[in-house]
DNA sequence: ACTACATATGAACAGTTGTTCAAATGTTCA
DNA sequence: TGAACATTTGAACAACTGTTCATATGTAGT
């Protein structure tokens, strides 16, 4: 289920990754994006966000492997890069319903 | 696996829970309650944090039900509040290690 | 090449967060 | 009650983070 001693750098990047879940925005985002792929403008659209939070945000999701860009013509279209994405937000998910 | 729609203040608490996570101190004092419970004092040495601080720290955790207290004669002793943080944190981990 | 559309980036600023230091509260035992 | 131990709390400060605004880069069609 889980490692016994785990390495202070591992605990570390850890930390790091669910900073990036930390984020009302970004956990917006994500859920968006797993409903369906979609494009920067299609995306802010949707959330009320602005143009440019929403391309910053989605440069840390990047970042940290959890969402996937690829071009289609004019538009980069984003995804959500695996299941442990969606994994982790059911679990906390769970947590806070309780 | 996952829900639909959740409401925005859903989504912000998931992101609230997260933030908890998103610390390599309260990590690390997870970690560490994953071994065994323990107290204050004991926590604070074995992870070379100020008393101050991890009591702190443990303050955030127990707001979030991550952890739970209960006293013993002059001690506090913390332990994990349940099986959520144990599967949060070895997803994460997954997710880290590839 | 030029225009329009789509996304990315940089700098700056306000708001948030974790630590330290000092002091307070709570518990046990003589 | 008084001393010693254990934990909590509050204030203050430096460091970090997310947004905005302005500008740059990239792409497609004429």
């Amino acid at each position: 289920m889980m490692h016994r001693s785990p390495s202070e750098e591992a605990l570390y990047e850890l930390a790091e990754l669910f900073k990036v879940f930390g984020d009302s925005t970004r956990v917006r985002i994500l859920y968006a994006l797993y409903e369906r792929s979609m494009g920067v403008n299609e995306l802010a659209d949707s959330l009320s966000l602005s143009q440019s939070a929403t391309s910053h945000q989605l440069k840390v999701l990047r970042a940290s492997k959890l969402v996937r860009a690829r071009r289609e013509g004019k538009a980069v279209i984003y995804s959500l890069a695996d299941g442990h994405v969606v994994t982790i937000l059911a679990q906390g998910m769970e947590h806070v319903e309780e």
